[in-house]
Formats: structure tokens, C-alpha cells, sequence
DNA sequence: ATGAGAATAAGAATCATTCTTGCTTTTGAT
DNA sequence: ATCAAAAGCAAGAATGATTCTTATTCTCAT
């Protein structure tokens, strides 16, 4: 029998279209790669991983392939400070971490019962629609 | 006798020094700015106000003052998405809200007992050096 | 098969920010 | 007060992430 000691051993396939998006090859590979390595790349890290692949894929391509993904919700971008911006395959509602040590960014879920309206003076009349939560600070692992 | 309709009819006057902090000419004027118009102006903005009481300070002379008085824990930078930079004189502890429709960035103060820890499931370990809490939407004046 | 519209690759352009350089001001001894 | 050293400044060049442009290549419905 065969087992499979990575989660990730077989690449996963990705359908032809997802949310009205047409998945071409360029647009698979980017996609593979950012479920596949769930963190949170640059386009720029995106590029260097997805030409493995695809030698002959340009960074626009790889630009234009993530903004085509965001637009159609199918994966989030994420700015942190002024770098750049790193893409996320995770849909849920949840916030980062960012280690300052390792520099891994975590994905944080909000607890069960969150409502940020209760915790903070909103202006009368302010309507969320949006929350974008960023944390920093260490993991000690004693 | 003389009565003040504007919380801002005189200029404040800025110290010689501020925490540990030389201020110069132009430090002063950008630090004037950013108190007298509590909103949230970019360098570039700051830039084009400044101009009336120091018309030939550079753009560059800015950013090293924005830089300073954000490295002396005078004012804070912050960022929304990729925009450029913005600056807040404002040092309590608080988070931001993005009005879509008006672009106005409102300043939100945490509700007494605010803890952020409760709320989030955090990495094992995790110690919060550091929130940045933004959010967006609409502010139904109704 | 074919023509219109979508997608791509390559490189130019943009824009906020930072860096460099030469000059001016301030400071802190003397 | 004097003067060297340090700090600050203005102007413009450089940088770097992202977007735009253009020419070419696919895709898909007809």
C-alpha cells in the first residue's frame, strides 16, 4: 500500500473555471501554488515558484493573474505596511499575525461571538464592511 | 474683547525639542500641521500646506520630517492598502475607520477592557507587540 | 475554418519613497 | 566670539513595486 507522508505529494487539479473565472494554464499554476504553499507569497515569489511550471510566464502575467483572482474572490491580497502585497488563498474572515522574529505571517481566526463594532467607538451612524486586523509581535516557544 | 470662533485661530507653538527630537523650522511646521488639521494627510499633502509659511522646503525635507517625528514616537505612520503613507498625530492606542463614500479616515478609540488577545485564536505562544485594526464602510448619516 | 474578444509576454512608464550630493545651519567645545 | 564637527536641508537622481502598452497568441462561438 502507499501512503503519502505530505499533504501535498499530488499537485491538487484545478478546475477550467472557478467563480466565472476562466482558469488558464497561467492562471492554474498561480493558483496551485499559493493553495499548495499556504503561505503568504509576494507576485514576485509567486513568479520565481510558478516558473518551474511555466518557464515562459512573465511577471505582469503573474500580476495580472492575481489581480484576476482577487477580483473574482477567489483568493485576497494582503498589505502589510508598505511591502509588497502578499496573496492569500484563505477565504475566511480572520486576521494576521506577523512574526517579527521569523517573519511568518499567521493566519488568526476570530473567536466565536466576535463583533469588532462592540469593542471600538465607531462614528455614529458607521456601517463595517470591511476589517482588516494585522497583529506583530514574537512566538516564544518555551 | 476678542472672541475665538476657530479651536485653531493661533498657531500652537511648537517646543525647541521634543522628545529628544531637535525641532527645526521645518519639523515644527510639518508637527504644526498635523495638530492643527487632525486629519490623516499623506506626505504629499502635508508637502502642499506646508508651502505657505516655508515655500522652498522640499518634498524630501518632509519625508526626513515625517520620518523623524515618526522615529522619536512623535506622530505615527500609517498605511491603508497600497496608498501612500498617511500620518497621525494621534498616539493613543486606536484603530482606524475608512469611510468608503466620503474618503474620510475617522480615528476609533478601543472600548475600555479592549483585548484583543480574548478575541482571536493567536499561534500558541503568541505575544502582541503590536495591533493595527482598520476598518471600511459607510457612515449612514440616516 | 474564422473572426472577435480574451490572455499573454516583454518591456516601457508611473509613482511613492529613498538616496546622494553639495551647501547651510547649529552645536559644543575652546 | 570662533571654529570644527555634526546635523539638517534642497534638489534631483535612483529605486522598486506595480501598472500600462503593444504586439502576438489563444479560445470559443459561429
Amino acid at each position: 500500500m502507499i501512503s503519502h507522508t505530505s499533504t501535498h505529494s499530488v499537485s491538487p487539479v484545478i478546475p477550467e473555471e472557478i467563480a466565472g473565472l476562466r482558469m488558464t494554464r497561467q492562471r492554474q499554476e498561480v493558483y496551485r501554488n499559493l493553495i499548495e504553499q499556504r503561505d503568504h507569497p509576494t507576485a514576485n515569489e509567486v513568479y520565481m515558484r510558478v516558473k518551474d511550471r511555466l518557464p515562459n510566464i512573465s511577471l505582469a502575467t503573474v500580476y495580472n493573474c492575481l489581480e484576476a483572482l482577487v477580483e473574482h474572490g477567489i483568493i485576497r491580497q494582503v498589505n502589510f505596511e508598505r511591502e509588497s502585497s502578499r496573496y492569500c488563498p484563505n477565504l475566511t474572515e480572520h486576521g494576521h499575525f506577523h512574526d517579527a522574529v521569523t517573519g511568518i505571517i499567521h493566519d488568526v481566526d476570530f473567536k466565536p461571538g466576535f463583533n469588532l463594532a462592540d469593542l471600538v467607538e465607531l462614528p455614529p451612524g458607521a456601517v463595517i464592511d470591511d476589517i482588516e486586523i494585522t497583529l506583530r509581535g514574537k512566538v516564544t516557544s518555551a
